[in-house]
DNA sequence: TACAACGATAGAAACGTTTCGATTCGAACA
DNA sequence: TGTTCGAATCGAAACGTTTCTATCGTTGTA
């Protein structure tokens, strides 16, 4: 492995300029520059990561935490990320899982997005405080190092709650995520203001766990309580995966009950998997892309010290055919 | 920001000293170590990740290599792998792009696992060559250096292609990815072979893309082809993504055609996407956290010195209803 | 009592960069 | 011809660890 000092030896020259030169230094001549260039390719010579950011104190990449790895989700998000880091001359990486924290405070990384139940929110400010730069997209957290790119998540909620009862249904199921959530926290807030506003309707609420086996419980448990007789249902499932779900549950074991006429569903986040079911799922969109893009974006400016406001991702109702009119 | 050198003068001994006590090295008395640590916490002392790898030349870290991040289909496999490697003290980091693969030569990872169309094996070769540890999970490629774990391919490719023709198809469409791909080329090897055992199969070839968009086209073009009076067709699609977008084509724009009836397809990959297909997608199942896993294994073997011999993954025949009799 | 052996700790070099503050040398100027 | 200036290059320190070798003091042994 050939090191700037072999380079050095074999130019004729000092380290230090093999260092200006390797990164384009006006100090040094063209000339020298070159050939200093032409020996490095010579020798096969390739920084190494860790002595460059031992002195530098960064590292150029920059990591994503998610909670877990299943997702199907994410992609366009990370890509999103990703596109925009690119730009900025940074890398990105995923990581996943309690034991990977280490990277941040340990400074393999220049900084976090998170994405990442299983950061605790004290953790993060520890870290912020330490001068790390953070940016969160799954809670809300106040602190001069960490910014937050947050879902419009009532917006969402209302307007999936508010579509349930312009289609006339009187009585809504809500299936939250884990109560520690704050996305569902926030989804369940909306959805009770929107009741309160609306005289004569009952909501029930059902916790979830923003997995498909969380919708499928809760299908069973609508069912079961709609034994005889299937009053018209509508049910606002706080995530796409928890709607897929429900769907497979009935599909399964309920062919008679017929999505769209007999039940009535809404989802959150209109993933992928959504396009595919059938009927077409009505649900809550929004840009992945832009989002994962835009907590990059903010990230890069806390590292570079510029001021940074809080930001919010906007959404929209898709209506599919998983919703009908109520009777 | 608190270093070895500031504990050690707190503690009133040397760096070494500290360097020792804090890796539990026996060396140090437990009353001298018990010390040394509570001066760490007090200090807020946490280890700087590129001083240590400068001196140790490993990071612990394992990078794996994607081609892009739009893996619904990775999710499984990551977890294999990353659940393997917590096991051995390793880091896992998950990349994609061409701008990413620097992290491999500059040691920023002690190895990779790659699955990513965008590394060249030119260039595999020339890491492999540099001392860099690898495992290769998408081509063929031979090197003291580098491992393989492969999709037995072949098996898979016989499988679906004999179910088709034992459920009576005599004319088969194959679905290819693209050209480039080893999966590809060897699935497409074992087709033929299984056509040429079997007198009177017709054997149409289209290229696809290993994406929705390849699986729509061929159903379009399937379709054209077959325009009056349509012939039973059967259809091999490389992998159920292709054959979920021919499942979204034919929903769409030839809702006259019942799939499992008047055409019949087999995928590749057991993906989760397809488990929600109507009617449920034949395929070829593998598990993917057993190939995880098993590359992460391999790789530390070579990380440690080990000898390790290439591996092969199993794979199953998984029917499901998107196959009927032919006529 | 003297010495070997050993356990505990200290010292120092090394890992491969970056970068600040010299130093050198030739050209331009007075 | 001597001085100054600037461009090009050099030297050395520093980043924060690990680890080899040296030192020191104590204990056990002859």
């Amino acid at each position: 492995m050939a090191t700037i000092k072999d380079i050095a030896k074999q130019a004729g020259v000092s380290i230090s300029t093999v260092s200006y030169a390797l990164n384009g230094s006006p100090k040094v001549t063209n000339e020298t520059t070159e050939r200093i260039l032409a020996i490095a390719k010579e020798l096969n010579y390739i920084p190494n990561a860790a002595a460059r950011s031992l002195k530098t104190r960064e590292t150029k990449i920059i990591g994503i935490f998610l909670t877990d790895f299943n997702g199907a989700f994410y992609g366009d998000l990370l890509q999103g990320t990703k596109d925009f880091l690119a730009r900025k001359g940074y890398e990105l990486i995923v990581c996943s899982g309690k034991q990977s924290h280490w990277m941040l405070p340990e400074r393999m990384i220049d900084g976090a997005i998170i994405l990442d139940v299983t950061f605790e929110s004290e953790e993060l400010v520890r870290y912020a405080d330490r001068g790390h730069k953070l940016v969160v997209l799954d809670r809300e957290l106040s602190h001069a190092n960490i910014n937050q790119v947050l879902l419009d998540n009532k917006a969402g909620a209302t307007l999936a709650t508010e579509h349930l009862i312009e289609e006339g249904h009187r009585k809504i199921y809500a299936v939250t995520g884990p109560g520690s959530s704050y996305d569902s926290k926030q989804r369940l807030q909306a959805v009770m203001q929107v009741v309160e506003r609306n005289a004569g309707i009952e909501l029930i609420v059902m916790e979830g766990d923003f997995n498909k086996e969380g919708g499928e419980l809760a299908a069973k448990r609508i069912m079961a309580e709609s034994e005889e007789g299937l009053v018209s249902a509508a049910v606002f499932c706080f995530n796409d995966e928890m709607a897929i779900g429900m769907f497979n549950y009935l599909a399964e074991y309920r062919p008679d009950i017929r999505i769209g006429e007999h039940i009535h569903i809404v989802g959150f986040d209109n993933m992928e998997l959504a396009s595919y079911s059938q009927p077409r799922l009505t649900t809550i969109d929004y840009s992945k892309h832009k989002w994962g893009a835009l907590a990059a974006e903010q990230l890069v400016k806390l590292i570079n010290g510029d001021t940074v406001e809080h930001e919010r991702i906007y959404v929209t109702l898709l209506k599919g055919k998983s919703v009908g009119p109520g009777n």
